[in-house]
RNA sequence: GGAGACGUGGCCGAGAGGCUGAAGGCGCUCCCCUGCUAAGGGAGUAUGGGGUUUGUAGCUCCAUCGAGGGUUCGAAUCCCUCCGUCUCCGCCA
């Protein structure tokens, strides 16, 4: 969510800023909107102030014996515009939440302009796509050859776009989970374990909800409640929980900063995307991710955002994985976040670079929607909202496709990594 | 799942229709005193929002005692629903 404030006293500003990641903000609405608001809110307060001011003046008259019936058919007569002027306010001010909830972030500064994905700019490429002196296959036809992947299973166990991974191959994508946790841990982030069920509060606080609904799976209501406050939901991704683990706090500035890693499956619906990448593992409706999270001070958020895309890399690296880096555009941004970098993997068995990895800076976005605060030793120790990022350190079913890909051998084995083989007894080759 | 108890500020804990945004204590901050330390004395110490202001400070108003409704001129206090915690029983990895 936007700052209010800034709403107000920016509005045009902040509508050609959204106006570059492709928002169309309704100016005239929101004016006329805060207008009403401001209206209608110092009305009902003016009179919830008279109403107070009475009835104190009630106590006081009936303590010292006084007749209080004048006093008591005063205040009556405010009661019916009294209620009147807070329902209007109410409901005005409830349209503008839900107005608010839905306005993207503000692109940073340094985010390049542009329409869509082909605007992305490279930032800089790692490593080298491997010359293979045979045909190389796609992850599909290499585990399928080996015996260790079966959709029909899935799809028979539930239904499509999921996968039953089996023997060295369920194996090895555990391998890489645990290697990343590890890695992440030498960089100082702390482990959790965190639910895979969400409640609506949660998924707000990071910015699923309201807009993106469709992209989660809901569960079933317990019982017959009449309220959804309680519908949960599967985690589209850890940044969920481990984010909104430090909702509603206020941390000390000497805390900061909080960095959390953790693993967990991600369910996503992927309403919208049907007939995109349906072969294989690269979008499934569940997956495993292992995510970092990253709590900071405000003016340390970008500085953080390459230290996360950094740590990101690291991964890659020492998997010794080609990718590429791309700061993604205007047009191409998250809804949450500021500036987000993406990582992308080479995949020979596509000859193309394929998302693994994408590291945002959500600046005070996220914070402000879950009340994430710090007290600073200046600024009187008034709390301020943290710079909330996270990032994939990596999508592990996607790191599993690029290990099989890119070691694959002519023999249809596949070579272990050499940082991977402390977690498989030492095979070198699978 | 059954039965009972409970949910108050950073923490502990009082309050049981009006004088309570909330006693008291701990903690924290500042000041005073004191060779140092310890002890002592004084003052301060919630959050969000609105208005005023170019902005801050200040002033002022509103809201908030787990959440949401209700009763009442007035609710931390009474009623209802929900959430959570604890104890006992049952079940269970």
């Amino acid at each position: 969510m936007l700052d209010a404030k800034l709403l107000r006293t920016d509005l045009e500003n902040v509508a050609a800023k959204l106006k570059t990641r492709g928002y169309e903000l309704d100016v005239d609405q929101i004016q006329s909107l805060e207008a009403q608001r401001k209206e209608l809110q110092s009305k009902a307060q003016n009179l919830q102030a008279e109403r107070n001011s009475k009835s104190k003046g009630i106590g006081k008259a009936k303590a010292q014996g006084e007749d209080i019936a004048p006093l008591l058919a005063e205040v009556e007569s405010l009661k019916g515009q009294l209620e009147e002027a807070e329902s209007a306010s109410e409901a005005v001010q409830a349209q503008i939440e839900e107005i608010y909830a839905g306005i993207p972030n503000i692109p940073h500064d340094s985010v390049p302009v542009g329409d869509s994905e082909d605007d992305n700019v490279e930032v800089r490429v790692w490593g080298e796509p491997k010359a293979f002196d045979f045909e190389a296959k796609d992850h599909v036809d290499i585990a399928e050859a080996r015996g260790w992947y079966d959709n029909d299973a899935a799809v028979k166990v539930t239904s499509s776009r999921f996968s039953v991974l089996k023997g060295p191959m369920a194996k090895l994508q555990r391998a890489l989970t645990q290697f990343m946790l590890d890695t992440h841990a030498e960089h100082g982030y702390e482990e959790v374990y965190v639910p895979y069920i969400v409640n609506q509060d949660s998924l707000r606080g990071t910015g699923q909800l309201p807009k993106f609904e469709e992209d989660l799976y809901k569960l079933g209501k317990h019982e017959e409640h009449e309220t959804n406050d309680r519908d949960l939901y599967l985690i589209p991704t850890a940044e969920v929980p481990i984010t909104n683990l430090m909702r509603d706090e206020i941390l000390e500035e000497s805390d900061l900063p909080i960095k959390f890693t953790g693993h967990t499956p991600c369910f996503r619906s992927e309403a919208g995307s049907y007939g995109r990448d349906t072969r294989g593992l690269i979008r499934q409706h569940q997956f495993e991710k292992v995510e970092m999270v990253q709590f900071v001070h405000p003016e340390k958020s970008h500085e953080a955002l390459e230290e996360l895309t950094g740590h990101a890399e690291t991964i890659l690296q020492k998997l010794e994985l080609p990718y590429r880096l791309v700061t993604l555009c205007t047009g191409d941004i998250g809804f949450s976040a500021a500036k987000t970098f993406d990582l992308e993997v080479w995949l020979p068995g596509q000859s193309a670079y394929r998302e693994i990895s994408s590291c945002s800076n959500f600046e005070d976005f996220q914070a402000r929607r879950s009340m994430i605060r710090f007290r600073s030793a200046e600024a009187k120790g008034k709390p301020q909202l943290v710079h909330t990022l996270n990032g994939s350190g990596l999508a592990v079913g996607r790191t599993l496709v690029a290990v099989l890909e890119n070691y694959q051998n002519a023999d249809g084995s596949i070579t272990v990594p050499q940082v991977l083989r402390p977690y498989l007894g030492g095979v070198e080759s699978l």
